[in-house]
DNA sequence: GACATAGTTCAATTGTTGTTGAATGATTGT
DNA sequence: ACAATCATTCAACAACAATTGAACTATGTC
């Protein structure tokens, strides 16, 4: 992934609107939802929410198709997944054993933590 | 995590300059950089160099401590990994199956993938 | 065809961010 | 004390982002 890209993806995720409708269309993957349905669960209004969808589809993290006169946004996840790569791929110069400590630290639980330096690899 | 903090956190990484420098100290973790070899490092002049460590700072992303007349900036990794908990979190609702199947999709080696929705767990 | 519904685009306003050079503060060495 | 080095702050400008209401497009319903 370019650096580009990637801060493409964060400014996207830099709004609380845009943070808010990106990880309600995770929680709703594979299916997502259609743009009233985010409006009103949200309450964010119409006009404003298609400001913040068109940024969402036009940096790829979300795609969108029509549903008659509806339409309907899914969160492009694979691109999240490659995006969290990119944030920790040379962590700590690959030395497992330093990320291993952090992970500790971070008081996570291992399973909503990522391998970070292969120290968990399969 | 609150969602505030997290908007502050994907807006540190929106800029080139300030997302460089972070992927800069997680590779140099645990001992960090001092400002001067960042600044050389990435051939960014000291003087926006110094405005986007603040930024960095203040958001907790990076610490920072005096060695003399140097400036010593390490990155806060549990914090990134909080955040990328935070995003993935609710991934699916839960549903292990549909993640595997994005992390699949994904096409990135499996060690550099979070577990996302526990599909991983030890 | 007329009307309602679902979304998008447009223009204008308001606010925020990135970058630069010059000046300032802080620490070390002579 | 003086100069050199490392880093930060300041002011100013340019560029960009978020929000709103009104107007518009497209689809479905009577």
């Amino acid at each position: 992934m370019e650096t580009k890209t990637a801060t493409a993806i964060f400014e996207i995720l830099s709004s609380g609107a845009r943070l808010s409708v990106f990880r309600l269309l995770v929680k709703y993957a594979p299916d997502g939802l259609i743009a009233g349905e985010i409006s009103r669960m949200l309450d964010i209004p119409k006009t404003n929410l298609s400001f913040h969808l068109k940024a969402l589809t036009h940096s790829c993290l979300a795609s969108m198709e029509r549903e008659g006169r509806n339409t309907r946004y899914k969160a492009n996840i694979p691109l999240m997944l490659e995006t969290i790569a990119y944030l920790t791929a040379e962590c700590c110069s690959g030395d497992p054993g330093q990320c291993l400590q952090y992970r500790k630290e971070s008081g996570i639980a291992p399973e909503f933590l990522p391998p970070c330096c292969g120290s968990e690899t399969p």
